[in-house]
DNA sequence: ATGTAAATCAATAGTAAATCAATTTATCTA
DNA sequence: TAGATAAATTGATTTACTATTGATTTACAT
Protein backbone atom coordinates (compact mmCIF):
# COMPACT_ATOMS: atom_id res chain seq x y z
CA UNK A 1 0.00 0.00 0.00
CA UNK A 2 1.29 3.22 -0.84
CA UNK A 3 2.84 5.47 1.39
CA UNK A 4 2.57 8.67 -0.66
CA UNK A 5 -0.60 10.38 -2.04
CA UNK A 6 -2.29 9.47 1.35
CA UNK A 7 -3.05 12.86 1.91
CA UNK A 8 -6.38 13.22 1.67
CA UNK A 9 -7.65 9.94 1.62
CA UNK A 10 -9.53 7.58 4.45
CA UNK A 11 -7.00 5.63 6.84
CA UNK A 12 -6.16 2.29 5.17
CA UNK A 13 -8.30 -0.12 7.73
CA UNK A 14 -11.63 2.15 6.56
CA UNK A 15 -10.24 1.63 3.18
CA UNK A 16 -9.47 -1.53 3.53
CA UNK A 17 -12.77 -2.95 5.48
CA UNK A 18 -14.54 -0.85 2.77
CA UNK A 19 -12.73 -3.32 0.02
CA UNK A 20 -13.85 -6.13 2.08
CA UNK A 21 -17.41 -5.13 2.62
CA UNK A 22 -17.38 -4.99 -1.47
CA UNK A 23 -16.06 -8.38 -1.61
CA UNK A 24 -19.09 -9.92 0.43
CA UNK A 25 -21.42 -7.45 -1.23
CA UNK A 26 -20.25 -9.00 -4.70
CA UNK A 27 -20.49 -12.63 -2.96
CA UNK A 28 -17.07 -13.63 -3.25
CA UNK A 29 -17.28 -14.75 0.09
CA UNK A 30 -20.81 -16.24 0.83
CA UNK A 31 -22.41 -16.46 4.37
CA UNK A 32 -20.71 -19.23 6.30
CA UNK A 33 -17.56 -19.03 4.53
CA UNK A 34 -14.36 -18.15 6.15
CA UNK A 35 -11.69 -16.00 5.18
CA UNK A 36 -8.55 -17.27 4.70
CA UNK A 37 -6.36 -16.34 7.94
CA UNK A 38 -5.51 -12.87 8.77
CA UNK A 39 -1.74 -12.85 8.25
CA UNK A 40 -2.26 -14.55 4.47
CA UNK A 41 -5.12 -11.96 4.26
CA UNK A 42 -2.72 -9.13 5.14
CA UNK A 43 -0.10 -10.21 2.78
CA UNK A 44 -2.45 -10.62 -0.07
CA UNK A 45 -3.67 -6.67 0.68
CA UNK A 46 -0.48 -5.75 1.20
CA UNK A 47 -1.38 -4.24 4.90
CA UNK A 48 0.18 -4.84 8.21
CA UNK A 49 -1.95 -7.68 10.54
CA UNK A 50 -2.68 -5.06 12.66
CA UNK A 51 -4.24 -2.75 9.94
CA UNK A 52 -6.75 -5.49 8.99
CA UNK A 53 -7.32 -6.29 12.28
CA UNK A 54 -9.08 -3.16 12.47
CA UNK A 55 -10.62 -2.87 9.04
CA UNK A 56 -12.11 -6.85 10.49
CA UNK A 57 -13.24 -5.23 13.98
CA UNK A 58 -15.15 -3.07 11.90
CA UNK A 59 -16.71 -5.47 9.85
CA UNK A 60 -17.48 -7.15 12.64
CA UNK A 61 -19.25 -4.12 14.19
CA UNK A 62 -21.29 -3.86 11.08
CA UNK A 63 -22.03 -7.33 11.90
CA UNK A 64 -20.98 -8.70 8.71
CA UNK A 65 -18.29 -10.85 10.31
CA UNK A 66 -18.39 -12.81 12.99
CA UNK A 67 -14.90 -13.58 14.17
CA UNK A 68 -13.94 -16.70 16.12
CA UNK A 69 -10.59 -16.50 18.48
CA UNK A 70 -9.01 -19.31 17.48
CA UNK A 71 -11.08 -20.55 14.77
CA UNK A 72 -10.79 -18.04 11.65
CA UNK A 73 -13.07 -14.68 10.89
CA UNK A 74 -16.24 -16.32 9.15
CA UNK A 75 -18.96 -14.23 6.72
CA UNK A 76 -22.02 -13.64 8.62
CA UNK A 77 -24.13 -12.08 5.65
CA UNK A 78 -24.25 -10.04 2.92
CA UNK A 79 -24.66 -5.78 3.26
CA UNK A 80 -28.16 -4.88 3.13
CA UNK A 81 -28.24 -1.97 0.90
CA UNK A 82 -25.20 -3.36 -1.47
CA UNK A 83 -27.11 -6.72 -1.84
CA UNK A 84 -28.35 -5.59 -5.07
CA UNK A 85 -26.44 -8.24 -7.46
CA UNK A 86 -27.46 -11.19 -4.89
CA UNK A 87 -29.57 -12.27 -7.60
CA UNK A 88 -27.49 -11.88 -10.43
CA UNK A 89 -26.11 -14.95 -12.10
CA UNK A 90 -25.12 -13.82 -16.01
CA UNK A 91 -21.64 -12.94 -15.77
CA UNK A 92 -18.93 -12.74 -18.63
CA UNK A 93 -17.13 -15.90 -20.62
CA UNK A 94 -14.17 -15.03 -18.68
CA UNK A 95 -16.18 -14.66 -15.24
CA UNK A 96 -17.72 -11.68 -13.45
CA UNK A 97 -18.22 -8.59 -14.95
CA UNK A 98 -20.12 -4.94 -13.68
CA UNK A 99 -23.90 -5.25 -14.63
CA UNK A 100 -25.93 -2.35 -15.57
CA UNK A 101 -29.27 -1.90 -17.45
CA UNK A 102 -31.11 0.42 -19.70
CA UNK A 103 -34.90 0.30 -19.88
CA UNK A 104 -36.45 0.18 -23.15
CA UNK A 105 -39.52 0.55 -22.76
CA UNK A 106 -42.75 0.79 -19.90
CA UNK A 107 -45.96 -0.05 -20.61
CA UNK A 108 -49.36 -1.27 -19.47
CA UNK A 109 -49.70 -5.57 -20.58
CA UNK A 110 -51.88 -7.92 -20.51
CA UNK A 111 -49.75 -10.87 -20.95
CA UNK A 112 -52.11 -13.97 -19.52
CA UNK A 113 -48.83 -16.22 -18.97
CA UNK A 114 -47.33 -13.64 -17.09
CA UNK A 115 -50.54 -12.98 -14.80
CA UNK A 116 -50.85 -16.71 -14.54
CA UNK A 117 -47.44 -17.07 -13.26
CA UNK A 118 -47.90 -13.79 -10.91
CA UNK A 119 -51.09 -16.18 -9.83
CA UNK A 120 -52.83 -12.51 -9.84
CA UNK A 121 -56.75 -12.58 -11.54
CA UNK A 122 -57.31 -11.60 -15.38
CA UNK A 123 -58.87 -8.37 -14.90
CA UNK A 124 -55.55 -7.13 -12.94
CA UNK A 125 -53.42 -5.09 -15.23
CA UNK A 126 -49.32 -5.56 -15.19
CA UNK A 127 -46.84 -3.04 -16.19
CA UNK A 128 -44.06 -4.89 -18.75
CA UNK A 129 -40.73 -3.51 -18.83
CA UNK A 130 -38.22 -4.41 -21.72
CA UNK A 131 -34.61 -3.65 -20.63
CA UNK A 132 -30.87 -3.83 -22.49
CA UNK A 133 -28.35 -5.84 -19.86
CA UNK A 134 -24.56 -5.07 -20.07
CA UNK A 135 -21.66 -6.58 -18.61
CA UNK A 136 -18.87 -3.80 -18.61
CA UNK A 137 -20.73 -2.01 -20.48
CA UNK A 138 -20.84 -4.30 -23.36
CA UNK A 139 -24.45 -5.49 -24.32
CA UNK A 140 -25.41 -9.14 -23.16
CA UNK A 141 -29.23 -9.68 -22.78
CA UNK A 142 -32.30 -8.70 -23.00
CA UNK A 143 -35.21 -8.82 -20.35
CA UNK A 144 -38.48 -8.76 -19.96
CA UNK A 145 -39.98 -7.57 -16.60
CA UNK A 146 -43.77 -7.88 -15.02
CA UNK A 147 -44.91 -6.88 -11.97
CA UNK A 148 -48.16 -5.27 -10.86
CA UNK A 149 -49.56 -2.18 -12.18
CA UNK A 150 -51.42 -1.32 -8.88
CA UNK A 151 -48.00 -1.03 -7.33
CA UNK A 152 -47.74 2.13 -9.04
CA UNK A 153 -50.21 3.55 -11.62
CA UNK A 154 -48.30 6.31 -12.58
CA UNK A 155 -44.86 4.53 -12.97
CA UNK A 156 -42.47 6.94 -15.48
CA UNK A 157 -39.08 5.60 -17.12
CA UNK A 158 -37.50 8.53 -15.22
CA UNK A 159 -38.58 7.24 -12.02
CA UNK A 160 -37.21 3.62 -12.28
CA UNK A 161 -34.19 2.48 -10.56
CA UNK A 162 -31.24 0.92 -12.14
CA UNK A 163 -31.73 -2.30 -9.77
CA UNK A 164 -35.42 -3.03 -10.15
CA UNK A 165 -34.82 -4.86 -6.78
CA UNK A 166 -33.89 -1.71 -5.34
CA UNK A 167 -36.61 0.27 -6.61
CA UNK A 168 -39.14 -2.18 -5.20
CA UNK A 169 -37.73 -1.76 -1.38
CA UNK A 170 -37.61 1.98 -1.86
CA UNK A 171 -41.00 2.84 -4.02
CA UNK A 172 -43.13 -0.14 -2.68
CA UNK A 173 -43.19 -1.56 -0.01
CA UNK A 174 -41.67 -4.96 -0.04
CA UNK A 175 -38.29 -6.23 -0.74
CA UNK A 176 -37.66 -9.80 -2.83
CA UNK A 177 -36.16 -12.61 -0.96
CA UNK A 178 -36.23 -15.56 -2.34
CA UNK A 179 -36.08 -16.37 -6.66
CA UNK A 180 -36.44 -19.30 -8.65
CA UNK A 181 -34.77 -19.51 -12.17
CA UNK A 182 -35.66 -21.95 -14.89
CA UNK A 183 -33.24 -22.16 -17.95
CA UNK A 184 -34.94 -23.30 -21.18
CA UNK A 185 -33.77 -23.02 -24.50
CA UNK A 186 -36.10 -21.49 -27.71
CA UNK A 187 -36.29 -19.01 -30.40
CA UNK A 188 -36.32 -15.67 -29.09
CA UNK A 189 -39.07 -13.17 -30.27
CA UNK A 190 -37.95 -10.29 -32.52
CA UNK A 191 -37.11 -7.62 -30.59
CA UNK A 192 -34.53 -9.18 -28.70
CA UNK A 193 -32.54 -10.58 -31.82
CA UNK A 194 -32.47 -7.20 -33.51
CA UNK A 195 -31.77 -5.65 -30.93
CA UNK A 196 -28.49 -8.30 -30.24
CA UNK A 197 -27.76 -8.07 -33.60
CA UNK A 198 -28.78 -11.88 -34.23
CA UNK A 199 -30.70 -13.44 -36.88
CA UNK A 200 -34.69 -13.26 -36.21
CA UNK A 201 -35.61 -16.90 -34.79
CA UNK A 202 -32.30 -17.78 -33.12
CA UNK A 203 -32.81 -20.16 -30.40
CA UNK A 204 -30.75 -18.97 -27.61
CA UNK A 205 -30.94 -19.59 -23.48
CA UNK A 206 -33.44 -18.07 -21.89
CA UNK A 207 -33.94 -17.46 -17.78
CA UNK A 208 -37.27 -17.42 -16.59
CA UNK A 209 -37.76 -16.14 -13.08
CA UNK A 210 -39.83 -15.79 -10.51
CA UNK A 211 -39.67 -13.48 -7.65
CA UNK A 212 -40.98 -13.66 -3.96
CA UNK A 213 -41.40 -11.02 -1.54
CA UNK A 214 -40.39 -11.05 1.78
CA UNK A 215 -44.05 -11.54 2.56
CA UNK A 216 -44.01 -14.48 0.48
CA UNK A 217 -46.00 -13.48 -2.59
CA UNK A 218 -44.80 -13.54 -6.39
CA UNK A 219 -44.34 -10.23 -7.37
CA UNK A 220 -42.51 -10.24 -10.05
CA UNK A 221 -41.92 -12.45 -13.10
CA UNK A 222 -39.40 -12.24 -15.95
CA UNK A 223 -37.49 -13.23 -18.97
CA UNK A 224 -34.23 -12.86 -19.58
CA UNK A 225 -32.38 -14.25 -23.37
CA UNK A 226 -28.70 -13.78 -23.04
CA UNK A 227 -26.53 -14.25 -26.02
CA UNK A 228 -24.12 -17.38 -25.01
CA UNK A 229 -21.29 -15.61 -27.57
CA UNK A 230 -21.02 -12.53 -24.77
CA UNK A 231 -22.01 -14.20 -21.19
CA UNK A 232 -23.11 -17.19 -19.86
CA UNK A 233 -25.61 -18.10 -16.22
CA UNK A 234 -23.37 -18.85 -13.80
CA UNK A 235 -24.50 -20.90 -10.79
CA UNK A 236 -22.59 -22.27 -7.68
CA UNK A 237 -23.75 -24.34 -5.25
CA UNK A 238 -22.04 -25.89 -1.67
CA UNK B 1 -6.46 -35.50 6.21
CA UNK B 2 -4.20 -32.39 4.50
CA UNK B 3 -2.53 -29.94 6.13
CA UNK B 4 -2.07 -27.99 3.38
CA UNK B 5 -4.51 -26.07 1.55
CA UNK B 6 -7.10 -25.46 4.09
CA UNK B 7 -6.98 -22.03 3.89
CA UNK B 8 -10.12 -21.18 2.85
CA UNK B 9 -12.05 -24.38 4.48
CA UNK B 10 -14.32 -24.72 7.01
CA UNK B 11 -13.10 -26.47 10.48
CA UNK B 12 -12.85 -30.58 9.55
CA UNK B 13 -15.57 -31.42 11.83
CA UNK B 14 -18.35 -28.91 10.31
CA UNK B 15 -17.43 -30.27 6.72
CA UNK B 16 -17.81 -33.94 7.79
CA UNK B 17 -21.20 -33.14 9.64
CA UNK B 18 -22.19 -31.07 5.80
CA UNK B 19 -21.08 -34.33 4.22
CA UNK B 20 -23.27 -36.50 5.98
CA UNK B 21 -26.26 -34.19 6.29
CA UNK B 22 -26.25 -34.20 2.40
CA UNK B 23 -26.00 -38.22 2.64
CA UNK B 24 -29.21 -37.78 5.17
CA UNK B 25 -30.92 -36.13 2.52
CA UNK B 26 -29.81 -38.35 -0.58
CA UNK B 27 -31.40 -40.98 1.09
CA UNK B 28 -28.84 -42.74 1.83
CA UNK B 29 -29.35 -43.49 5.40
CA UNK B 30 -33.28 -43.31 6.11
CA UNK B 31 -34.97 -42.45 9.35
CA UNK B 32 -34.28 -44.90 11.94
CA UNK B 33 -31.27 -46.61 9.97
CA UNK B 34 -28.37 -46.82 12.36
CA UNK B 35 -25.11 -45.38 11.23
CA UNK B 36 -21.93 -47.11 11.07
CA UNK B 37 -20.20 -47.71 14.60
CA UNK B 38 -18.24 -44.29 14.89
CA UNK B 39 -15.13 -46.38 14.69
CA UNK B 40 -15.23 -47.51 11.45
CA UNK B 41 -17.09 -44.27 9.89
CA UNK B 42 -14.19 -42.45 11.29
CA UNK B 43 -11.54 -44.07 9.41
CA UNK B 44 -13.69 -44.56 6.25
CA UNK B 45 -13.80 -40.79 6.42
CA UNK B 46 -10.24 -40.43 7.49
CA UNK B 47 -11.33 -38.53 10.31
CA UNK B 48 -10.11 -39.08 14.17
CA UNK B 49 -12.94 -40.38 16.62
CA UNK B 50 -13.41 -37.49 18.13
CA UNK B 51 -13.92 -35.18 15.25
CA UNK B 52 -16.33 -37.41 13.80
CA UNK B 53 -17.94 -37.62 17.03
CA UNK B 54 -17.85 -33.55 17.08
CA UNK B 55 -19.57 -33.46 14.02
CA UNK B 56 -22.27 -36.12 14.97
CA UNK B 57 -23.15 -34.23 17.92
CA UNK B 58 -23.57 -31.16 15.45
CA UNK B 59 -26.17 -33.12 13.64
CA UNK B 60 -27.72 -34.23 16.89
CA UNK B 61 -28.09 -30.62 17.61
CA UNK B 62 -29.59 -30.28 14.64
CA UNK B 63 -32.33 -32.47 15.49
CA UNK B 64 -31.28 -35.46 12.12
CA UNK B 65 -29.63 -37.54 14.43
CA UNK B 66 -30.24 -39.20 17.72
CA UNK B 67 -27.26 -40.47 19.84
CA UNK B 68 -27.28 -43.81 21.88
CA UNK B 69 -24.95 -44.41 24.45
CA UNK B 70 -23.76 -48.18 23.90
CA UNK B 71 -26.59 -48.87 20.96
CA UNK B 72 -25.60 -46.47 18.15
CA UNK B 73 -26.55 -43.57 16.14
CA UNK B 74 -29.72 -43.30 14.89
CA UNK B 75 -30.94 -40.85 11.77
CA UNK B 76 -34.09 -39.60 13.32
CA UNK B 77 -35.69 -37.56 10.23
CA UNK B 78 -34.36 -35.71 7.04
CA UNK B 79 -33.31 -32.37 6.59
CA UNK B 80 -35.55 -29.80 6.12
CA UNK B 81 -36.69 -28.33 2.72
CA UNK B 82 -36.99 -30.18 -0.74
CA UNK B 83 -32.95 -29.90 -1.00
CA UNK B 84 -33.14 -34.03 -1.87
CA UNK B 85 -30.16 -33.88 -4.07
CA UNK B 86 -28.18 -31.22 -3.05
CA UNK B 87 -26.47 -30.95 -6.35
CA UNK B 88 -28.97 -31.99 -8.81
CA UNK B 89 -31.03 -29.42 -10.55
CA UNK B 90 -32.73 -30.93 -13.51
CA UNK B 91 -36.91 -30.99 -12.88
CA UNK B 92 -39.69 -32.54 -14.47
CA UNK B 93 -41.70 -29.63 -15.98
CA UNK B 94 -44.32 -29.86 -13.47
CA UNK B 95 -41.31 -30.14 -10.80
CA UNK B 96 -39.71 -32.29 -8.59
CA UNK B 97 -39.07 -35.91 -10.10
CA UNK B 98 -36.77 -38.87 -9.12
CA UNK B 99 -33.36 -38.95 -10.54
CA UNK B 100 -31.66 -42.12 -11.61
CA UNK B 101 -29.19 -42.60 -13.93
CA UNK B 102 -27.65 -45.37 -16.70
CA UNK B 103 -24.04 -45.89 -17.75
CA UNK B 104 -23.87 -46.18 -21.20
CA UNK B 105 -19.94 -46.43 -21.61
CA UNK B 106 -16.66 -45.89 -20.01
CA UNK B 107 -13.68 -44.80 -21.59
CA UNK B 108 -10.26 -43.87 -21.67
CA UNK B 109 -10.18 -40.17 -22.40
CA UNK B 110 -7.66 -37.57 -23.54
CA UNK B 111 -9.86 -34.82 -24.30
CA UNK B 112 -7.89 -31.35 -24.47
CA UNK B 113 -10.90 -29.10 -22.96
CA UNK B 114 -11.68 -31.47 -20.35
CA UNK B 115 -7.97 -31.92 -19.52
CA UNK B 116 -7.99 -27.82 -19.34
CA UNK B 117 -11.20 -27.94 -17.28
CA UNK B 118 -9.60 -30.43 -14.48
CA UNK B 119 -6.23 -28.33 -14.59
CA UNK B 120 -4.14 -31.77 -15.13
CA UNK B 121 -1.83 -31.77 -17.13
CA UNK B 122 -1.72 -33.14 -21.12
CA UNK B 123 0.11 -36.59 -20.33
CA UNK B 124 -2.34 -37.45 -17.41
CA UNK B 125 -5.66 -39.44 -19.21
CA UNK B 126 -8.80 -39.06 -17.54
CA UNK B 127 -12.31 -41.72 -17.83
CA UNK B 128 -15.01 -40.75 -19.87
CA UNK B 129 -18.28 -41.60 -19.14
CA UNK B 130 -21.17 -41.75 -20.84
CA UNK B 131 -24.48 -41.96 -19.24
CA UNK B 132 -28.64 -41.26 -19.65
CA UNK B 133 -30.77 -39.07 -17.04
CA UNK B 134 -33.81 -40.15 -16.06
CA UNK B 135 -36.87 -38.43 -14.15
CA UNK B 136 -39.40 -40.54 -12.67
CA UNK B 137 -38.13 -43.16 -15.09
CA UNK B 138 -38.34 -40.96 -17.90
CA UNK B 139 -35.63 -40.43 -20.32
CA UNK B 140 -34.27 -36.61 -19.70
CA UNK B 141 -31.28 -35.72 -20.64
CA UNK B 142 -27.64 -37.02 -21.19
CA UNK B 143 -24.34 -36.58 -19.73
CA UNK B 144 -20.86 -36.68 -20.29
CA UNK B 145 -17.97 -36.94 -16.85
CA UNK B 146 -15.08 -37.18 -16.72
CA UNK B 147 -12.09 -37.81 -13.65
CA UNK B 148 -8.68 -38.01 -13.16
CA UNK B 149 -7.84 -41.87 -14.40
CA UNK B 150 -5.43 -42.35 -11.94
CA UNK B 151 -8.32 -42.24 -9.25
CA UNK B 152 -8.95 -45.97 -10.12
CA UNK B 153 -6.91 -47.11 -13.36
CA UNK B 154 -8.87 -50.48 -13.53
CA UNK B 155 -12.44 -49.04 -13.42
CA UNK B 156 -15.34 -51.51 -14.21
CA UNK B 157 -19.08 -50.10 -15.56
CA UNK B 158 -20.37 -52.91 -12.71
CA UNK B 159 -18.19 -51.14 -10.03
CA UNK B 160 -19.84 -47.91 -10.63
CA UNK B 161 -22.46 -46.78 -8.10
CA UNK B 162 -25.19 -44.62 -9.56
CA UNK B 163 -24.21 -41.73 -7.65
CA UNK B 164 -20.86 -40.87 -9.17
CA UNK B 165 -19.92 -38.28 -5.82
CA UNK B 166 -20.82 -41.51 -3.67
CA UNK B 167 -18.34 -43.77 -5.48
CA UNK B 168 -15.97 -40.60 -5.16
CA UNK B 169 -16.34 -40.79 -2.00
CA UNK B 170 -16.50 -44.12 -1.10
CA UNK B 171 -13.99 -45.42 -3.44
CA UNK B 172 -11.52 -42.51 -3.86
CA UNK B 173 -10.50 -40.61 -0.52
CA UNK B 174 -12.36 -37.26 -1.16
CA UNK B 175 -16.05 -35.94 -1.48
CA UNK B 176 -17.42 -33.32 -3.54
CA UNK B 177 -18.13 -30.10 -1.58
CA UNK B 178 -19.24 -27.09 -4.29
CA UNK B 179 -19.87 -27.03 -8.07
CA UNK B 180 -19.89 -24.61 -10.52
CA UNK B 181 -22.62 -24.93 -13.04
CA UNK B 182 -22.92 -22.79 -16.38
CA UNK B 183 -25.72 -23.08 -18.72
CA UNK B 184 -24.98 -22.69 -22.64
CA UNK B 185 -26.99 -23.30 -25.53
CA UNK B 186 -25.47 -25.37 -28.54
CA UNK B 187 -26.24 -27.57 -31.00
CA UNK B 188 -25.68 -31.29 -29.41
CA UNK B 189 -23.35 -34.19 -30.32
CA UNK B 190 -24.73 -37.03 -32.27
CA UNK B 191 -24.44 -39.33 -29.63
CA UNK B 192 -27.01 -37.41 -27.51
CA UNK B 193 -29.30 -36.13 -30.10
CA UNK B 194 -29.44 -40.18 -30.96
CA UNK B 195 -29.76 -40.90 -27.54
CA UNK B 196 -32.98 -38.44 -27.21
CA UNK B 197 -34.40 -39.03 -30.45
CA UNK B 198 -33.80 -35.39 -31.51
CA UNK B 199 -32.68 -34.55 -34.95
CA UNK B 200 -28.82 -34.49 -35.68
CA UNK B 201 -27.44 -31.39 -34.20
CA UNK B 202 -30.30 -29.76 -32.63
CA UNK B 203 -29.36 -26.55 -30.52
CA UNK B 204 -30.63 -27.84 -26.85
CA UNK B 205 -29.51 -26.64 -23.27
CA UNK B 206 -26.04 -27.63 -21.96
CA UNK B 207 -25.01 -27.42 -18.06
CA UNK B 208 -21.15 -27.10 -17.69
CA UNK B 209 -20.16 -28.64 -14.41
CA UNK B 210 -17.02 -28.06 -12.61
CA UNK B 211 -16.80 -29.87 -9.24
CA UNK B 212 -14.57 -29.40 -6.27
CA UNK B 213 -13.46 -31.59 -3.90
CA UNK B 214 -13.55 -30.87 0.25
CA UNK B 215 -9.83 -30.07 -0.64
CA UNK B 216 -10.63 -27.52 -2.78
CA UNK B 217 -9.34 -29.31 -6.05
CA UNK B 218 -10.70 -29.52 -9.24
CA UNK B 219 -12.19 -33.50 -9.35
CA UNK B 220 -14.73 -33.61 -11.70
CA UNK B 221 -15.82 -31.87 -15.24
CA UNK B 222 -19.14 -32.65 -16.74
CA UNK B 223 -21.56 -31.47 -19.63
CA UNK B 224 -25.33 -32.15 -19.13
CA UNK B 225 -27.59 -31.85 -22.29
CA UNK B 226 -31.21 -31.88 -21.40
CA UNK B 227 -34.18 -31.91 -23.91
CA UNK B 228 -35.94 -28.43 -22.61
CA UNK B 229 -39.66 -30.69 -23.40
CA UNK B 230 -38.58 -33.50 -21.24
CA UNK B 231 -37.12 -31.19 -17.89
CA UNK B 232 -35.71 -27.92 -16.70
CA UNK B 233 -32.83 -27.28 -14.63
CA UNK B 234 -34.23 -25.12 -11.96
CA UNK B 235 -32.14 -22.76 -9.50
CA UNK B 236 -33.54 -21.52 -6.20
CA UNK B 237 -31.59 -18.73 -4.61
CA UNK B 238 -32.21 -16.91 -1.62
C1' DA C 1 -3.53 12.99 18.43
C1' DT C 2 -4.01 9.51 15.09
C1' DG C 3 -2.85 6.04 11.88
C1' DT C 4 0.40 2.45 10.44
C1' DA C 5 3.62 -1.15 11.28
C1' DA C 6 5.80 -4.75 13.68
C1' DA C 7 6.59 -7.76 17.40
C1' DT C 8 5.32 -9.84 21.39
C1' DC C 9 2.49 -13.07 24.44
C1' DA C 10 -2.22 -14.71 25.87
C1' DA C 11 -6.48 -17.02 25.06
C1' DT C 12 -9.36 -19.93 22.44
C1' DA C 13 -10.46 -23.46 19.07
C1' DG C 14 -9.52 -27.53 16.24
C1' DT C 15 -7.38 -32.09 15.57
C1' DA C 16 -5.71 -36.33 17.23
C1' DA C 17 -5.15 -39.98 20.35
C1' DA C 18 -5.85 -42.45 24.54
C1' DT C 19 -8.34 -43.87 28.66
C1' DC C 20 -12.11 -45.12 31.38
C1' DA C 21 -17.20 -44.83 32.45
C1' DA C 22 -21.95 -45.79 31.27
C1' DT C 23 -25.23 -48.05 28.57
C1' DT C 24 -27.09 -51.31 25.60
C1' DT C 25 -27.05 -55.69 23.34
C1' DA C 26 -25.82 -60.35 22.83
C1' DT C 27 -24.45 -64.66 24.80
C1' DC C 28 -23.97 -68.17 27.99
C1' DT C 29 -25.42 -70.90 31.88
C1' DA C 30 -28.17 -72.97 35.48
C1' DT D 1 -36.73 -68.65 31.49
C1' DA D 2 -33.84 -65.76 34.52
C1' DG D 3 -29.85 -64.10 35.70
C1' DA D 4 -25.07 -63.40 35.15
C1' DT D 5 -21.53 -62.25 32.09
C1' DA D 6 -19.21 -60.59 28.16
C1' DA D 7 -18.99 -57.73 24.18
C1' DA D 8 -20.05 -53.75 21.64
C1' DT D 9 -20.88 -48.96 21.51
C1' DT D 10 -21.25 -44.21 22.78
C1' DG D 11 -20.07 -40.55 26.68
C1' DA D 12 -16.80 -37.95 29.00
C1' DT D 13 -12.31 -36.59 30.21
C1' DT D 14 -7.55 -35.84 29.61
C1' DT D 15 -3.36 -34.75 27.18
C1' DA D 16 -0.64 -32.95 23.51
C1' DC D 17 0.00 -30.27 19.68
C1' DT D 18 -1.09 -26.83 16.24
C1' DA D 19 -3.65 -22.97 14.24
C1' DT D 20 -5.84 -18.73 14.80
C1' DT D 21 -7.46 -14.57 16.78
C1' DG D 22 -7.08 -11.12 21.05
C1' DA D 23 -4.58 -7.72 23.36
C1' DT D 24 -0.64 -5.09 24.43
C1' DT D 25 3.47 -2.67 23.59
C1' DT D 26 6.76 -0.12 21.02
C1' DA D 27 8.20 2.68 17.29
C1' DC D 28 7.56 5.86 13.73
C1' DA D 29 5.26 9.05 10.53
C1' DT D 30 1.92 12.58 9.45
Amino acid sequence: MEKKNRAKQLPLFIQISELLHREIAAGHWLPGDRLPIEAELATKLGVAVGTLRKALKKLEEDGLLERKQGSGNYVKRAPDGRAIYQFFHLETLTGGGIPSANTLSIEVDNNEFAKQQLGVPEDQQLWCIKRARYLNRELVAMEQIWFKHAHDPNLKPEDLHESLYLHYREQFSFWISRVEDEIDCDSAPTWVTQQLGLTEGTVMPQVHRRSWSNENTIEEFSFTWYDPKRCRYIARWH
